[in-house]
DNA sequence: TTACTTTGATAGGCTTTACTTATCATGGAG
DNA sequence: CTCCATGATAAGTAAAGCCTATCAAAGTAA
């Protein structure tokens, strides 16, 4: 049995006419009678009862048409949807990013995403840049939304990435804190303060070891975790200060006071990274949607 | 897209391993590499990720396959369905039959008959002789039961008839009548007797027309009727007399005496009538179904 | 590191098969 | 009785699917 012999099954119980038939199929009569007949012989029953003036279809003719319709209609909407998948409107794209980003940042833009590709499924999987990083290598990562700069992949030939926005990294400290009223502030002024941190592989705490041996000192770490409002919240304590995103630290939570680092900057690069080669059409669908949204923000 | 692709992503899903699946295709690898590649390259989807060392499938590629798995069944079905058509355990069957056989015989035997085979359905046609033999012809019955000996195509080369069992035909008369108290009684003895009959073209009212011109008479009709309830009655209230069979003479009904014609008896000739030619499955196991049922009644 | 192994892709040749045109056989219509 | 419509059959051709041989890449073992 073979998908043709189907369609042209159906042709003929539609027709009820070999040659009309074959015409609407664009063959000839014959190799119409020849595939009808193979298949009466393979399936060792008459479909049509034909004599030379008139076709009729047997009853086991009309039980494969009724057959023969759902197979293809299934067939078309196999084609469909593949279709879907092939233009990127359907599929799954596993985004990799900060716990803070996918906390305060992406849920708006996921929310449009979903409005206009809703055949698109999105799995966030929230980490440390370098996981993700490596997870992004590995395949089971499609979308890498953070700072690679600082990562151990940095320059890596196996990602490209490009820039989203820029953030500035921050100190924060509490309310109560001496620095609290400044505005910025000499990295040399922290070095004998105790430090909060992101745990180790994040990116924020990787530039503060940067900067810190650059300065010539090590930090103290007196707490450390992987969530951002829990940093955030013992700095405000007072237990500690942090290099923080400023966008974060902009957000409504525990009070903190933000001092921009002196004399330049300390700036962190979200890029939006994905593994050369041929991405995903779903994958490709959802890096020009966010590549879009971030130019119009 | 051609069934064998759908079978081949189907191994290739169920193995996730090219050569593996070849193997249990029974083909060699490079065809299933290249079924699969065109497959893609025609839906313009990747349905599977191949590095050197693992195949994984993508998520278009687990879509493909469960509408496959979908399609593959149903072909499977298809297939079985007609299997039991060719069998002969499934299909239509129109039979003909005069109505007093259908009221009083098939019933019983049909009940037996749709408990072997609940796959077959059967359609009844009542009526007379002629018109189902014609139907018979023209295809639009399949099998004939009753009396082709007297019929206008009785030796008609188109036919094939089978005996199935001997009816003998008697004249009833109502229980008040002179000749009821006999039990047989010559063709003359009822020349001038009014007569009910069955509607011209039965069976019957041929036999006794002939019978009748035989022995030199025309019989004086009273009362005519296709249904053989009514003649009875009609018999009973001693309105006339009819030629009736004895086996529906002996079911409960109105009272009427049974009378055997001599010197001979009138025998019907019960057939089971066909068109020659390759029969229907189910026509033929109709037909073995109650050529059997007749040999053990 | 180097050689080996595993696994999917590619190349070239062969075989099967589905298509084409030409022709036949049959039965109803004018 | 001839003609026409229609499906079946025959023979040749072109496509495609499969096979064997071989390559390329990447992980594994020595």
């Amino acid at each position: 049995m073979e998908l043709r012999q189907l369609r042209y099954a159906m042709a003929v119980a539609q027709k009820l006419n070999f040659t009309q038939a074959a015409e609407a199929l664009a063959i000839a009569q014959p190799a119409l009678s020849q595939q009808i007949a193979g298949l009466e012989r393979e399936l060792g029953v008459r479909l049509f009862e034909r004599t030379n003036r008139k076709v009729e279809i047997t009853d086991a003719g009309r039980a494969f048409v009724r057959h023969a319709e759902r197979i293809i209609d299934e067939l078309a909407a196999t084609a469909e949807e593949m279709t879907a998948y092939a233009g990127g409107l359907r599929g799954r794209v596993v985004v990799g990013t900060y716990q803070s980003f996918a906390e305060y940042t992406l849920p708006k833009l996921l929310g449009r995403f979903h409005a206009s590709f809703p055949g698109i499924e999105i799995a966030l999987r929230e980490g440390m840049a370098d996981d993700l990083l490596a997870g992004l290598r590995a395949g089971s990562v499609d979308v890498f939304i953070g700072d690679i700069t600082e990562s151990q992949y940095a320059g890596d030939r196996a990602f490209r990435a490009e820039g989203l926005y820029e953030d500035e990294l921050v100190v924060i400290v509490g309310a109560g804190h001496p620095l609290a009223r400044a505005s910025t502030l000499r990295i040399e002024e922290v070095r004998d303060e105790p430090f909060v941190i992101f745990r180790p592989g994040s990116s924020i705490t990787g530039r503060l070891m940067t900067a810190a041996r650059n300065a010539g000192f090590r930090p103290r770490v007196v707490f450390e975790s992987v969530d951002s409002l829990t940093v955030r919240s013992l700095v405000a304590e007072g237990l500690g200060i942090a290099l923080f995103p400023r966008t974060l630290g902009n957000m409504p939570g525990p009070n903190v006071a933000l001092l921009s680092i002196d004399p330049q900057r300390m700036m962190r690069h979200m890029s939006l990274v994905t593994r050369v080669g041929e991405p995903s059409p779903s994958t490709r669908t959802f890096v020009d949607f966010l590549r879009d949204a971030m130019e119009y923000a």
